[in-house]
DNA sequence: CGCATAGTTCGTTCCTCATCGAAGCATTCT
DNA sequence: AGAATGCTTCGATGAGGAACGAACTATGCG
């Protein structure tokens, strides 16, 4: 009978199954539409909106008018996070390994969390950072090496510019069980590999598609 | 329309205020009777009965029978980490800012979360230890200093034995907003001021009352 | 100005699920 | 054995809330 945050309150906002499809649609780290987000939780317009209404209200939300469109995001890395946490004990505890569908292979290999990349790919780049000791493990922390500032400036990104949120975090990938890399840096990284169309954003998914030549340099630059 | 784990499952679970006070109790780390559990949540026993029963085949608790008693736990860190992490983003969105009342007050000083100490007494304890680079913080991130060995093994506590657990982890601190320190490390600290009796349990509650000379002690140890 | 598109609000229907009392097992105490 | 305690199962009741169609508001297009 105590009484510390509502916590019921927020885990029943994520515990409608649309409201979860739509939550989980915007881990991509994109901002949608009402309407997409019908589509992406399989219901009506009026429901949609109805839910989103609850989830604003909660402050899971943010949105931004933009003429007759409205752009619903998650309203920030903490919510993300808790997100990803409860997808940890959901992949956890259900062994639903039913179908790996094609598209969920895609999801495999290579996939946006929030902000960042994960999957198969953004697990190999952190083993890979790590052994060439630009990025240091602690057990599941990550910090900085001595050589990752002049590393990542060769590349084009600054790991010295440093806002609110951490550089680096380790977060967990619910398809590959192990640590990748998040934080301000893993979403530089994202944003390099868009910015230079090595991969594309699959549509309407969180799937990331290298292509070919993309693929090599990704591999060339990370994975070397 | 998309389908990974099934989080809506999960979170639905957390969702219901009787089964979020259940979970919230077995926080304090021990497991915990049905009835005492029933009490906690404020229903009669078969509703609890029946929650528990939900809570079990959704994986989130463990139950061990003792003659007629059965003693129901968290089914790991893992769920204890999303406890917290809905617990944050709760803390963050509702500022439910009402009533700071007695409990409250202990709350906010010292307690337990799931095996460690949180508040505001763990969270002094972390900055002292960091400020005498016993441990060392990398933005939200926590590792052993180079001198952390022999100032733990000089309380009695081993920092090398390292189970499956990471050693040191930044835990979110829900009153103080600050990180205190969870991992193995966070749980032999707590035991160890369990055992020196520098302080005790609040009886069906998550307090911890420190006992004068047991906070001079601790004071001394931690944050001298 | 109309017409089309994007969203929200309203009212109704329907179903899930939380709740409790009573009864049923299991275990321990005397 | 009988009684008491701890817990679960069963059945009935009731309320909250998810869903949609229809109507309403707002923005953009011709």
């Amino acid at each position: 009978m105590r009484e510390g945050p509502d916590i019921a309150r927020i885990a029943s906002l994520v515990g409608d199954p649309a409201r979860a499809n739509m939550l989980n649609a915007l881990m991509g780290g994109t901002a949608l539409t009402a309407s997409e987000l019908a589509h992406e939780a399989g219901v009506s317009l009026p429901t949609a909106s109805s839910h989103l209404g609850k989830l604003m209200e909660g402050g899971l939300l943010t949105v931004a008018s933009q003429g007759r469109h409205r752009y619903y995001g998650l309203a920030g890395p903490q919510v993300a996070g808790m997100i990803e946490a409860i997808t940890g004990v959901a992949e956890a505890v259900g062994p639903k390994r039913v179908r790996p569908g094609p598209r969920d292979g895609a999801m495999r290999v290579a996939r946006v969390c929030y902000d960042h990349l994960a999957g198969e790919q953004a697990v190999a780049m952190l083993d890979r950072l790590v052994d060439k000791n630009v990025l240091v493990r602690d057990e599941q922390e990550i910090r900085l090496g001595p050589s990752a500032a002049s590393h990542f400036a060769a590349i084009g990104i600054d790991v010295y510019t440093k806002p609110r949120r951490p550089v680096c975090r380790a977060c967990l990938d619910w398809s590959v069980r192990r640590s990748h890399l998040a934080g301000t840096l893993g979403a530089a990284i994202l944003d390099k590999i868009l910015a230079e169309k090595w991969a594309r954003r699959e549509k309407d998914s969180r799937a990331v598609i290298f292509s070919p030549p993309g693929k090599q340099a990704f591999e060339r630059v990370f994975l070397s």
